[in-house]
DNA sequence: GCCGTTTTCGGCCCGACTGTTTTCAGTCG
């Protein structure tokens, strides 16, 4: 049992429970339970044997119980039974935009709805809009909701396959006559959500390893197996592909699968142009020879152009920029030399101030900023002007210690729905980093959060637009906001836009970071962090700016301090 | 269900928006 998985299992029995009506703080201390589950340092196996499954803030006797049942028995007695009452369908229906607990309870209490399928159907016959706290509009929502979640169906965030991918290696790796496993397909592109996971392996006999994955703890269902792959369902949602080759097939086999079809077709038209073959086996030449090849780099340098990362392998380009030598030199995890969007318990974080910069010296940063929510976003705690004075002095002390390590005021400011910040200017100039988001009014029309954004952008104390889409993958849409127009007026005004690393935002996306560059708008890259273990989501903020082309000198953070606190000011 | 340098009981981050049964429950961040 992984940590993430005794997680899913608090979270979804908060939500069943939500459902059934009981009382909220009941409910909430299971979803707070879950979110620190989700984020522990070390297994709940190991701090299990510990005894110290007690002393994790948020969890007491009752869920200690509940977390050692699970460890033991792999389940929850409770979450089954309410599994029984409520059907799962109607979980999904609660996730739905407008749709909470008690709305998914009238309609599956007052016309039996179990699922989205069952809703759709209802809408389409009008037999919704009458309920009792719905409408023919929300009817309407119901629908683009519908759609929004189909259209994600099976897809999983990068995060969750990466990390699945991680551990199925790590698996097959040990087994017997195994030399090389790697991860392929969409996981190995790193791109934002993923359909299916896809494993290439190389070994003698592929038996063994088809056994391993069939039988391994994730694996839910066996799909399909043949002599040489097998496709299983795993307990979180994602398919996992393995297909074993001989070592000599490894390397092709690996590059074939890693795609995208269009760049591998692309390749594969190049190569019959200069009278190669280039498929699974290899490369072959006219004489009918295997070309050798070491890497994956031999097989660009057969076709006469420089090696193409997998992040850059869609078919945009890439290959001519290859051939021509002009591929950029990508940005890398190791540029980045600090994160500007940190948040701590003076908010709605996990972590102090001393957390933060221990791990992030630990990580080998030069700097990091710490940019709590402001007054107005009073869920999150946001800071009043007092507490954030206090808090910026307290760090200006704090730095007066810290040797080779800068931590940086600031401020995550709301711009509000009325277009200016949460506070006043004069406020604003006296910390290192301003930045500033929209955490409400989101259905404002495309015109106002447009010139809302662009107020801000314009405000000569914002240094950096958070999260500028507002984009929450599988549950929110962005905002409908005009950002051909806001990169136009960052380049001018010389802000810069984030890229908000939180494997659920990534936002900029890639498309409006490549585009950003190409404005000529720098970007900087966060992670947004509430806890510790998100300080280390970095890698998939970077994978953004990878696939948008970005180079070290697109991006501020890769800045030693000094030459960063040039361009703040 | 969790928690306690005021409490082992009685608190538990708040406020805006939405649609509308025009007075507030439900949802959201």
């Amino acid at each position: 049992m992984q940590n993430i998985e005794v997680a899913w299992i608090f979270a979804e029995l908060a939500d069943l429970l939500e459902l059934k009506g009981e009382d909220f703080f009941k409910v909430r201390a299971y979803r707070r339970a879950a979110k620190t589950l989700a984020n522990l340092e070390l297994p709940l196996v190991e701090l299990n044997r510990r005894g110290l499954i007690g002393k994790i803030p948020g969890i007491g006797k009752a869920i200690e119980t509940k977390i050692k049942e699970i460890l033991v028995t792999g389940q929850l007695a409770k979450h089954q039974q309410l599994l029984q009452e409520i059907p799962p369908g109607v979980l999904e229906i609660k996730r739905l935009p407008g749709i909470g607990p008690a709305r998914a309870r009238v309609l599956f209490e007052q016309l039996g709805i179990k699922d989205l399928d069952e809703l759709e159907r209802a809408v389409k016959e009008r037999r919704v809009r009458n309920l009792k706290g719905f409408s023919a509009k929300m009817e309407w929502d119901i629908l683009n909701g519908i759609q929004m979640i189909r259209r994600r169906h099976g897809r999983v965030l990068l995060s969750v396959a990466r990390e699945l991918a991680q551990e199925l290696i790590e698996y097959i790796r040990i087994l017997p006559g195994v030399s090389q496993v790697e991860v392929t397909g969409s996981t190995r592109r790193w791109r934002e959500t993923v359909g299916d996971l896809d494993l290439v392996a190389a070994a003698t006999d592929p038996e063994p390893l088809l056994t391993a994955l069939a039988t391994h703890p994730r694996t839910k269902e066996v799909i399909e197996k043949q002599a040489n792959r097998i496709r299983v369902f795993t307990w979180w949602g994602l398919s996992v592909d393995l297909q074993v080759v001989a070592p000599e097939e490894f390397i092709p086999t690996l590059h074939r699968n890693t795609g995208s079809k269009p760049h591998y077709a692309k390749l594969q038209e190049l190569a019959a142009s200069q009278g190669l073959v280039l498929d699974h086996h290899g490369i072959k030449n006219e004489a009918g020879e295997f070309l050798k090849l070491q890497g994956e780099a031999d097989i660009y340098r057969s076709l006469g152009m420089d090696y193409i990362p997998p992040e850059l392998r869609e078919n945009r380009g890439e290959v001519e920029a290859a051939q021509r030598g002009q591929l950029p030199g990508l940005l890398e995890l190791a540029d980045i030399r600090g994160d500007l969007h940190i948040h701590t318990t003076w908010s709605d974080s996990a972590m102090d101030l001393a957390d933060v910069v221990q791990r992030c010296q630990e990580k080998g940063y030069a700097y990091a900023a710490i940019t709590d929510h402001s007054r107005s976003l009073k869920i999150a705690n946001g800071l009043d002007l007092d507490r954030l004075l206090e808090q910026h002095t307290i760090i200006r002390e704090m730095n007066k210690k810290l040797e080779d390590f800068t931590l940086l005021t600031g401020v995550e400011a709301d711009i509000l729905p009325d277009a200016s910040l949460d506070y006043p200017d004069e406020v604003l100039e006296q910390m290192d980093v301003v930045i500033a988001s929209v955490h409400s009014g989101f259905k404002q029309s495309r015109q106002e959060i447009t010139r809302r954004i662009t107020r801000a952008i314009e405000n000569e104390h914002v240094d950096i637009i958070g999260h500028m889409t507002g984009r929450v993958l599988g549950r929110r849409e962005p905002y409908d906001v005009d950002v051909e127009a806001l990169l136009e007026m960052a380049a001018k005004t010389g802000t810069i836009l984030e890229i908000n690393a939180s494997p659920d935002r990534l936002d900029l996306n890639e498309e409006y970071a490549k585009k950003a560059k190409e404005a000529g708008v720098k970007l900087c890259i966060n992670t947004d962090a509430h806890d510790l273990r998100r300080l280390d989501e970095m890698i998939y903020g970077v994978a953004v700016a990878r696939r948008a082309w970005l180079t070290k000198d697109d991006v501020i953070n890769t800045l030693e301090i000094a030459e960063l606190r040039e361009v703040l000011r």
